[in-house]
RNA sequence: CGGGAUGUAGCGCAGCCCGGUAGCGCGCUUCGUUCGGGACGAAGAGGCCGCAAGUUCGAAUCUUGUCAUCCCGACCA
């Protein structure tokens, strides 16, 4: 630990307005640094919630249109339900009112007056709401009041919806994108005529999103299925997708759940079948939120700033031209135009850093921390001789290339990056999963750091005991577990099967 | 919500102990020279010191309260 004497000389000295704290020195700083200052979202006026500033909002959007496209090729449509939500709702699912009630912003007035004191507006205390409204911390409640109407027959049956929206759980300790008071999302919500079909939904969704993690994002994930006590409020079964951040934690970057009946039961959302029965509609939701910005972050970007994926990447290739006079300047814009014109026509994202008032330098730099993957830059001596300079962001190396197929190199380029953050992301993640055997192991690796794959007993008991002693939680219960004989890491009873176990966000 | 720390110019900080109305670096503006890895010089602009009370002739400085941020815990996506 650093005083804080330290930390401000170091500050002093490394010119912190322009320098990123590294990872080796203090992760967390780094991140919080490098969120800022790659200029993907600052802390607002309001606690706990962030603004997405342009440079990260482009990147939200990426991943939001790759998503909407897999929603709608699975057969989801999207609709808007309210922001609010009756209190009455709220408290229909006892485990969903357990498991929300703390985080939840109220509203409990519709006016605001002038102070009588002359203390600027205040409350107006006769505009009292009959009855208070949740801001939504999530929507099951509001969805499937709605849903009861929705539902009389079978032949209303599947409802596939998914909706984009905004929501708040009053968090005590926020982070920029990783847990904020308010937090973008996409929730899906269906209704299912059958148990198994509503369990295959649920599956499928969590297979959309390890596809959308490990193919835009290049972020590998494990499949699983949360223990009881890690599970949604009120569902039966929760899936979710697991990746591993450079720091050795877990992060959950998704989740989808099999909510059995118990909505439709709180919620009376019942169908005739064909057999002119009664019957409860079965459920799931699923969602992802702009936690995956934190996420992706955390898995790609280095001491130098933001690595980004070219898939989801807004600037995919940035051009800086270099010249000392306008001679120059005329004849590297030329073919920096020509260039541009060339790889846009091709579908990359492009931009030409024609900025007169920076030098190249100070623009390798900004680019770097902004993490565009290829750079090329164009100086008198490169058009003499028909060259680029081509440099890739992941790797940090750059190479003259020629002029001529420079549209193929580039396009060459990007799938290669993206592969390779990918199994750089892979290598780091397998590397930090640990077969453990004995108690002791358990702990020292848990302390290190990574995945700890270890026996379980199958309890909650055990599971919380591990918990309090280690900080690490049961992250998932592998999806295609396989059951063999074993005795529990921390009980030493007999166990059926392998979890994993981690400290996570 | 508990423990610790910090709020002074856009950013990073000094000044506070020992009250007398604010300073440094970066950035910004203008001009000139520069331009193949964060340029240099000169001249400028910019802050009622987080907010609110209190003590005092006088508060960035002392007291109390409050808000925000960061770190550590509990909780959570």
């Amino acid at each position: 630990m650093q005083s804080k004497k330290q930390v401000k000389l170091y500050k002093y000295y490394t010119k912190m307005a322009k320098e990123l704290t590294t990872r080796k020195e203090n992760y967390s700083q780094w991140y919080n640094d490098l969120v800022v200052k790659a200029d993907l979202a600052e802390q607002s006026a309001v606690r706990g919630c962030m603004v997405i500033k342009p440079y990260g909002y482009a990147i939200w959007e990426f991943m939001h249109d790759a998503l909407d496209k897999m929603f709608k090729e699975t057969g989801h449509v999207n609709a808007y339900f309210p922001l609010f939500i009756p209190k009455s709702f709220f408290s229909r699912e006892a485990d969903h009112v357990e498991g929300f009630a703390k985080e939840c912003a109220v509203v409990t007035h519709h006016r605001l007056m002038n102070d009588p004191n002359g203390n600027g507006v205040v409350v107006d205390p006769s505009a009292k709401l009959e009855e208070e409204l949740i801001v939504r911390p999530t929507s099951e409640t509001i969805i499937w009041d709605t849903y009861r109407n929705w539902v009389k027959s079978y032949r209303d049956l599947p409802i596939l919806c998914n909706q984009w929206a905004n929501v708040v759980r009053w968090e005590m300790r926020t982070r920029l994108f990783l847990r904020t008071a308010e937090f973008l999302w996409q929730e899906g919500h269906t209704a299912h005529a059958t148990m198994e079909e509503a369990e295959a939904e649920a599956k499928k969704m969590l297979g959309v999103y390890t596809d959308f993690a490990e193919k835009w994002l290049a972020i590998p994930v494990y499949q699983g299925v949360k223990s009881a006590n890690e599970r949604f409020a009120g569902a039966l079964n929760t899936y979710c997708i697991e990746a591993m951040m450079q720091d050795g934690k877990a992060l959950q970057a998704g989740t989808s759940h099999f909510l059995g009946q118990n909505f439709a039961k709180a919620f009376d959302v019942k169908f005739l079948n064909k057999e002119n029965k009664l019957e409860y509609v079965w459920a799931t939701s699923w969602g992802v939120s702009t936690r995956l910005m934190g996420a992706l972050i955390m898995s790609h970007s280095d001491d130098d700033g933001l690595v980004l994926p070219p898939k989801i990447a807004p600037i995919q290739v940035v051009i800086v031209p270099i010249y000392k006079n306008d001679e120059e300047k005329a004849l590297t814009f030329a073919r920096c135009e020509d260039m541009k014109q060339q790889l846009v026509n091709a579908g990359l994202r492009v931009k030409f850093d024609d900025r007169d008032t920076q030098k190249p330098g100070f623009k390798f730099h900004e680019w770097e921390l902004k993490g565009v993957p290829v750079r090329l830059v164009v100086g008198p001596r490169d058009v003499t001789n028909n060259t680029v300079e081509v440099a890739r962001r992941d790797t940090m190396t750059k190479e003259s290339a020629s002029y001529e197929g420079i549209v193929e190199k580039v396009m060459g380029l990007m799938d290669e990056i993206q592969v390779n953050l990918y199994q750089k992301a892979l290598k780091y993640r397998n590397d930090n999963t640990y077969d453990v055997n004995t108690w002791d192991e358990f702990k020292d690796q848990i302390e290190k750091g990574g995945f700890v794959h270890a026996f379980w007993d199958g309890t909650t008991e055990t599971e919380l005991k591990i918990k309090e002693e280690t900080k690490a939680t049961l992250r998932f219960i592998p999806l295609d577990v396989k059951e063999e004989e074993g005795v529990d890491v921390y009980s030493g009873k007999p166990a059926k099967m392998r979890v994993y176990f981690a400290k996570a966000y």
